[in-house]
DNA sequence: CAATTCGGGATCTGC
DNA sequence: TCCCGAATTG
């Protein structure tokens, strides 16, 4: 260490680390970034704006600024707001703060909205909303809307609900004459205040309002805004390109004269549009904040060159964009493959074979992802791996808490802090059947005093049919059993666990979901005891329960145990899940026009899919697969597809091509570079790939081998023959052992236990 | 009021 | 294909 560093400062430091045993120096960890990364992490005084291309070590830049923010520049942790989008990333970024400096983990960390619902917890009152607010999600909101304008069938309503979370996205509320840029029709207004003021009679909130109510409130209460800045002196915010207008105003808000800013983001990554993502955020982020620094970050650590070369090639052919080209700093690597198949069940299969092959190989089941568009598509994979014992995580598909028999035990749990939530009332009241039809909660949700619905049963279970009065009070009772028994003033309270096990047994939920159906009840009632083991570290009381409402409602990754469980797994992700995620080996399914990119899209949702598909190339770091379908199962039916246009934008020089590529891709080839053909195929396997040569030429078909497990074989065929139906591009042979064993074997991976035996 | 059946319509991405 | 809602029936 250089002893003119040691500044005051540092030796308190050094002292605070040699104390706790835990940090590292911030010589140490500033040595390892490169120039553009050090002045993005040491930046002061001025906005800043850090223009990260993927892979370019955008984490590491923002956590070691936070440390060096506390450990350099004596900034107080807890003035620190960091705000992500995802919690997986907040979760990433609070735990890599913590191992640079231990003092982080007193910032906040968080993502856009769990920092809203601690800012509407914070000033409930002043918003007018329940401080024991639950927050509905995107089906809620439809429910929520059918009941406000009973006169919309469902279509309409999950069509008038999804403007209406866009309109919270801008941030315009029901009376703005903006509203009009979002959905021009005349009603439109009317149902979104129909909708509010419904929304307001429950007390809850439902995702927009998580940013839109905090912005009006600094907007309109210059405490609040005041209070707000003396709390932050610094918000840095990562993801900025994905950052809706709503959030733009909440970042203006809690800016103050004081606040040190920092954005980072790449807008060639920007694929929230059409969930109100606004690129134009980054694009004029140093016109709404002078004096702003930029800073790129272009230098690429994640990626092999070829595949960086595809990504460049890639995006070039969209015209928004700032314009940045990634360096790859790993200069080696193989070209990305090109992989075309006959049908999909031939890529599900494909996928396994390679997966498998390499896994024999010793390469883990967790260097794998497949990505593809819509979560449907998990499906054929799901299936296939099951059927070839290959392990798997399937991340955010059908949520786990939005599985219905999950929804059912958390509306249980809402409507016992908040019995105004008239969606969580109807879906529990008669559920199991209790003889309480929609005539009879009309009565009691259109005449509760207060909108308290609990109260209203009370009140007209007299005037009630003979079986709606026994299912209501029988309800009425199960509720304030629940409401008493997390209202027991202890110093112990006791697991929430227990009490979420209670609701399943005496709600008659578990037994009403294992009958429904015989298999299915099976897997709804250990879904349901997970709900019961995630419960068991909040406390049974009503700020127990809140916490634990909030953090479902939130963290919308909560997955099944037996998943988390199997670490060594392959990842099945969608691709706009893969945001800030990487792997070594990347395969992309679904290569067709109107899977990939999706069918009817405006040249601009176009530029969308393609950054969508920029994003995909450059999750993978050494291995990327580019997999396309002759022939697709949609809608029931078997369709022709044609390939993804996406493919047809590639250069054939920098891929390589497998399989029998369609007519569009050969003419596209032609003047360049005829494509490998099952004729053409060893040469062009050995131009490619000349280490296969050596491969090849050592294990020749007809050779005499040992094998350490199996013993003495005959090598009878490899995967270059041409008559072998084998797409990989690993060098794989067949064996005849004589044992019997006929084997499949990649030399490549079997150098200690496969040997040659001389004629 | 609940269970069953039939037909039409959708099917993207997600905090 | 599958899921949902309207219509029909018990």
């Amino acid at each position: 260490m250089d002893e003119s560093d040691r500044t005051p400062k540092n030796l308190a430091a050094t002292a605070f680390f040699q104390m706790t045993g835990v940090g590292v120096s911030s010589e140490e960890y500033l040595s390892v970034l490169n120039p553009e990364q050090k002045e993005a992490v040491k930046h002061s005084g001025s906005p800043l704006l850090i223009l990260a291309g993927a892979g370019s070590g955008k984490t590491r830049v923002i956590t070691t600024k936070i440390a060096y923010m506390i450990d350099e520049l004596g900034i107080l942790p807890w003035h620190i707001l960091a705000v992500t989008f995802t919690k997986k990333a907040a979760a990433e970024m609070a735990e890599r703060a913590k191992h640079l400096s231990p003092n982080a983990v007193k910032s906040h960390i968080r993502t856009f909205h769990s920092f809203g619902s601690w800012f509407l917890r914070l000033y409930s009152s002043n918003a007018g909303i329940d401080p024991n607010f639950t927050v509905y999600d995107d089906d809620d909101m439809v429910t929520l809307l059918l009941k406000a304008v009973p006169s919309l069938n469902r279509q309409q309503a999950s069509f008038i609900a999804h403007k209406i979370s866009l309109a919270k996205d801008y941030c315009l509320t029901p009376d703005s004459s903006e509203l009009s840029t979002i959905e021009s029709s005349p009603e439109f207004p009317v149902y979104y205040a129909a909708y509010e003021k419904k929304l307001r009679q429950t007390g809850n909130v439902d995702f927009g309002d998580l940013i839109m109510l905090p912005v009006l409130m600094m907007e309109a209460d210059e405490s609040v805004r005041t209070d707000m800045h003396s709390r932050f002196q610094v918000v840095l915010v990562d993801e900025y390109q994905d950052s809706n207008v709503a959030q733009f105003k909440l970042l203006q808000q809690l800016v103050g004269e004081k606040t040190y800013v920092c954005v980072v983001g790449d807008d060639d990554q920007s694929i929230y549009k059409f969930r109100g993502a606004e690129v134009q955020n980054i694009l004029t982020f140093h016109e709404c904040f002078p004096n702003t620094k930029i800073i790129k970050l272009e230098r690429n650590y994640r990626s092999v060159s070829p595949v960086l070369t595809v990504a460049n090639d890639m995006i070039s052919n969209n015209t928004q964009r700032l314009g940045k080209e990634l360096v790859a700093v790993r200069e080696k690597g193989k070209k990305p493959t090109v992989i075309f198949l006959p049908a999909q069940k031939d890529e599900t299969k494909l996928c396994a074979d390679m997966i498998e092959k390499a896994h024999k190989g010793g390469c883990p089941y967790s260097d794998w992802a497949i990505l593809y568009r819509t979560n449907a598509q998990s499906l054929g994979f799901e299936t296939e791996f099951l059927h070839a014992k290959i392990p798997y995580t399937v991340v955010g598909s059908l949520k786990f808490y939005q599985r219905e028999e999950i929804k059912d035990l958390l509306s249980i749990l809402a409507f016992v802090v908040n019995q105004k939530d008239e969606i969580a009332f109807r879906r529990i009241i008669n559920k199991p059947a209790r003889g309480v039809g929609g005539v009879t909660q009309d009565k009691v949700v259109l005449n509760a005093p207060n909108h308290d619905l609990l109260e209203g049963c009370r009140l007209f279970s007299s005037s009630m049919s003979k079986k709606a009065k026994t299912g209501v009070l029988e309800f009425v009772a199960f509720i304030d059993g629940l409401i008493s028994d997390i209202d027991v003033e202890s110093s112990e309270p006791g697991k929430l666990s227990e009490l979420v096990d209670i609701i399943i047994k005496k709600s008659g939920l578990g037994e009403y979901h294992s009958n429904q159906d015989e298999i299915a009840g099976t897997q709804r009632l250990a879904n349901m005891q997970e709900l019961v083991n995630s419960a068991v570290l909040y406390n049974k009381n009503r700020s127990g329960l809140l916490e634990f409402l909030d953090h479902i409602e939130l963290d919308r990754t909560l997955e099944l145990q037996n998943q988390e469980d199997n670490q060594d797994a392959v990842t099945l992700i969608t691709l706009h899940n893969t945001k800030g995620l990487e792997f070594p080996r990347v395969i992309i399914t679904g290569l067709e026009d109107g899977i990939f990119p999706r069918k009817d899209k405006t040249e601009e949702e176009l530029e969308e899919e393609r950054r969508l598909f920029y994003v995909g190339i450059t999750r993978a770091k050494d291995e990327l697969y580019l997999t396309s379908c002759g022939l697709r199962q949609l809608y029931g039916r078997t369709e022709y597809m044609k390939v993804s246009p996406f493919l047809l934008e590639l250069d054939p020089k920098h891929i390589d091509v497998v399989g029998k590529p369609p007519l569009e891709f050969k003419t596209l080839c032609s003047d360049t570079q005829e494509p490998n053909t099952q004729q053409g195929r060893l040469a062009s396997f050995m131009e490619n790939h000349p280490e296969l040569a050596e491969l090849a030429d050592k294990w020749k078909k007809g050779r005499k081998v040992y094998h350490d497990d199996w013993g003495y074989g005959l090598i009878v065929q490899t995967n270059l023959d041409d008559n072998c139906s084998d797409y990989d591009d690993e060098y794989v042979i067949n064996i005849q052992f004589e044992s019997g064993s006929l084997k499949k074997i990649m030399p490549k991976y079997q150098s200690h236990s496969l040997m040659l035996i001389k004629d």
